[in-house]
DNA sequence: GTACGTTGAATGGTCGTTCAATCAATATTA
DNA sequence: TAATATTGATTGAACGACCATTCAACGTAC
């Protein structure tokens, strides 16, 4: 990679990070071109230069977003080993961790689903996304059945109502950031996992007071 | 009320259907005072005259989605009688029935809260309106902890718990609207529910499919 | 010197808002 | 009651502001 290529990237980069920081500050509808330059410290017309259109550079903001988010989550599960109790409690960790779950960055995604059901592109996006994960929540859930003989229990349900869980807390985060507790929240997702499956979720449940008060 | 009051209120709850379609149709982003005003088939101006500014109209609509939306989860609530078991049956039933739980209102709330963190007048609305609909919910697990014992339950927990998961199966609807099954999303919080309390939600869950799969 | 990155003024279009004019309903008068 | 005055509802053209986008000109690296 050249020089050439090189600024070529870090102006891109540059221009995602002004504009994921307008939408936060400034809200989707407030969100121009000209506050994305003057954020970047560059020019006007260099967005159109870069990203060809607006709705380019909100796009490919969204990219850049998902591939951090999925890159994040993916290496937290990898890093947790073997054992799906403890991948699922490294999911509701950086799920809801300062790194993925900030006023900045959450902003930025409900801003990108509220206006995913007039535009298609956002909308498939985002879909597959979610798909993906919610995939992976669910086989995580499954091994924990397997190994623990529940063959009865509904993976399906499981896995929703835990990916629920977490996007809904983020919209907390949103809404009320004020009195949001970054580890209320965890709880409440281990809290849960703790009432499906208490024997595997034992030990996490009672170090961070799942199910039960602590003391 | 002469019929002076009355046009006057039927031209605002006109126009305020107007801008919950335009918002549902067109995004946040591409909602115009011209748009919503050939959506209410009325002029240009009107809008101006009946809520001063664009800002006045929009805070309306969300005024008016939350009285609408409140007055829906209280009536049913009451209407579930004294049982705090049926009590929050009914409110997975409504906010996951199909007048709450629709694409048209979904995307209205959903482009409200992204908007929050930028327009404090939004995010105090929705943050009271999340919090006595918190404190309800809350209240009603304490109920039926009291009545079956669980003194040792982390109320707070599992009301932000089934809170969150509500929320997050809205944005469900809107990120992946073809997939969306209504009622694996309440067998989500049923499913929840009958882990927390299976003594409770027993004869709910298993009728409705809840911890363990039918059959 | 050539090719590419960058600028910022210019452009056309659209937005929210205003307001004089018009229309309809109600009140007043004869 | 009929005619008229008064009030309020509604229109749509007009205005200024601001938007995304373009592009000729300039600067800079190779």
């Amino acid at each position: 990679m050249g020089a050439r290529d090189q600024i070529k990237h870090l102006r891109r980069e540059q221009l995602i990070e002004a504009t994921i920081d307008t939408i936060a500050k400034r809200g989707f509808r407030k969100t121009t071109l000209s506050q994305v330059a003057k954020r970047a410290k560059l020019s006007q017309g260099i967005v159109n230069f870069y990203f060809k259109t607006k709705d380019g550079l909100l796009f490919e903001t969204l990219k850049s977003l998902a591939e951090e988010y999925e890159a994040t989550w993916k290496r937290a599960v990898a890093a947790a080993g073997p054992n799906p109790v403890a991948e699922l409690n490294a999911i509701i960790e950086t799920d809801l961790g300062p790194q993925v779950c900030n006023r900045r960055k959450v902003s930025v995604w409900v801003a990108f689903w509220g206006e995913a059901r007039s535009e298609p592109r956002f909308r498939k996006f985002c879909s597959q996304l979610a798909d993906d994960y919610f995939i992976q929540i669910r086989q995580i859930i499954i091994r924990i059945m397997d190994r623990g003989g529940h063959h009865d229990f509904d993976a399906d349900a499981i896995a929703r109502g835990l990916n629920s869980m977490i996007n809904g807390l983020w919209l907390d985060l949103m809404i009320d950031p004020k009195h949001f507790d970054r580890e209320a929240a965890k709880r409440a997702c281990r809290n849960y996992l703790t009432s499906v499956f208490p024997a595997e979720f034992a030990a996490i449940g009672r170090s961070a007071t799942a199910t039960r008060r602590a003391g």
